[in-house]
DNA sequence: AAATATTTTTAGGCTTGTCTAAAAATTGTA
DNA sequence: TACAATTTTTAGACAAGCCTAAAAATATTT
């Protein structure tokens, strides 16, 4: 139906309207899919003959609703894929991203469907990000990141922000993973670190940049 | 590493060459590819210059080692992953190969691994065809066509030469599937038709089109 | 409000994979 | 063996997606 570079370009648009922007500008478009700008606004005007969005010259994007339906759609399969890779296959957290990239763009409805009932309808993905429903709905958690959270707070780590391999692999290294409880015990104004502590672990201190990146819900 | 489209005129030609044929000409590929002469010529160029087949202009193609190497990945791939939608999301035997044309383009070799072992490194796929090895080995299976089955022999299914939808619906319709029990009772000069019994079931007439698109093994 | 900086678009070009139409080579037949 | 039929290749063109360089529009400073 779609091209594989028109369902990444929908669901990068999808992606940067969910995080807050409602106008989306080409640059940060290009950002993304690491392609430069006059590209962008070559693709743009293809998907706005298409009505998978709106576009005014010089004024950013928005996607219409046919085009927030492929968008998450293709969302849905992310996850979905990331899900398989994870439980079933045994893949690290920080592995799957990549390979959902190419599994996403797999074309078969009654596919996705098997792929959700095999994987007993999961709800999040392994990075604790919610999975859209098969008609379009995507559940906004309420999180707050951990460089905002109060002291003395009892927390549960429900996601990330980051999803790169390296940071990814930075929390393993120091044993974060998901549904970790969670204290904070002291914040540094100065270079806004913070020390935590963890049942059953020795107390440490997280920089501002991995605390920034860490999403936690407040138990 | 390989396009989609590379990865399919290999494939192509390595199962026609496998179907015997020593040199492989234009019209077979585009045939089974479902394109234009003039459209493999082109590529047939560029997969000699990749150094993935031999070619000389006017004499048909023939794939060097590098170029058996990644067709046979392709068809592991695509068998593998038939094996998956089947056992695992229980998919009809006759629905597996349009998607699994999709995911065998899938581009990670720790996941083809992966796959391979969550499937408990499964032989053959759901038509009976063998699964190559992870480092290229095709498992010639020693078949004969159900039409030049002698009478009285005890036959087991073990594969199909057919694999279109509709015949693979048929079979479904008439109850045979792979590893059920053949006996020839009867074979007609006529027509090419013959009778068959199978154990607990009535005997019933298959048409020579049937009969010589079922592989069966003497048991 | 004018000058400058930034963003976005246009223009023209490249590659991949496809096509049609015509030319060239091979194969089959009389 | 020569003519006809078939197969294969060449030539030229097109769509998708990308690029660079330059022009146009918008945003920011002063």
């Amino acid at each position: 139906m779609y091209s594989y570079t028109e369902e990444n370009y929908l669901k990068t648009i999808f992606k940067l309207s969910e995080q807050g922007n409602d106008s989306i500008n080409t640059n940060a478009i290009a950002e993304v899919l690491q392609t430069k700008a006059a590209s962008v606004t070559d693709m743009i005007k293809k998907l706005a003959e298409k009505k998978l969005l709106n576009y005014e010259k010089y004024k950013g994007v928005a996607l219409t609703e046919k085009g927030r339906k492929v968008a998450v759609d293709t969302v849905r399969k992310h996850r979905l894929w990331e899900c398989f890779l994870y439980d079933k296959l045994k893949f690290g957290w920080d592995e799957v991203h990549e390979i959902a990239e190419q599994l996403e763009h797999i074309n078969s409805e009654v596919l996705t469907d098997k792929l959700d009932e095999f994987l007993e309808f999961p709800t999040h993905d392994p990075h604790g990000d919610p999975i859209p429903s098969k008609n379009g709905v995507v559940k906004k958690s309420n999180f707050i990141l951990l460089c905002d959270a109060k002291p003395k707070q009892n927390l549960v780590m429900t996601g990330v922000a980051d999803h790169t391999a390296v940071f990814l692999q930075h929390l393993n290294k120091i044993s974060m993973v998901l549904g970790i409880e969670i204290q904070v015990i002291e914040k540094n104004e100065y270079d806004g670190s913070i020390a935590i502590e963890m049942p059953g672990k020795k107390s440490m201190y997280l920089s501002k940049d991995v605390a920034k990146n860490i999403l936690v819900k407040v138990k």
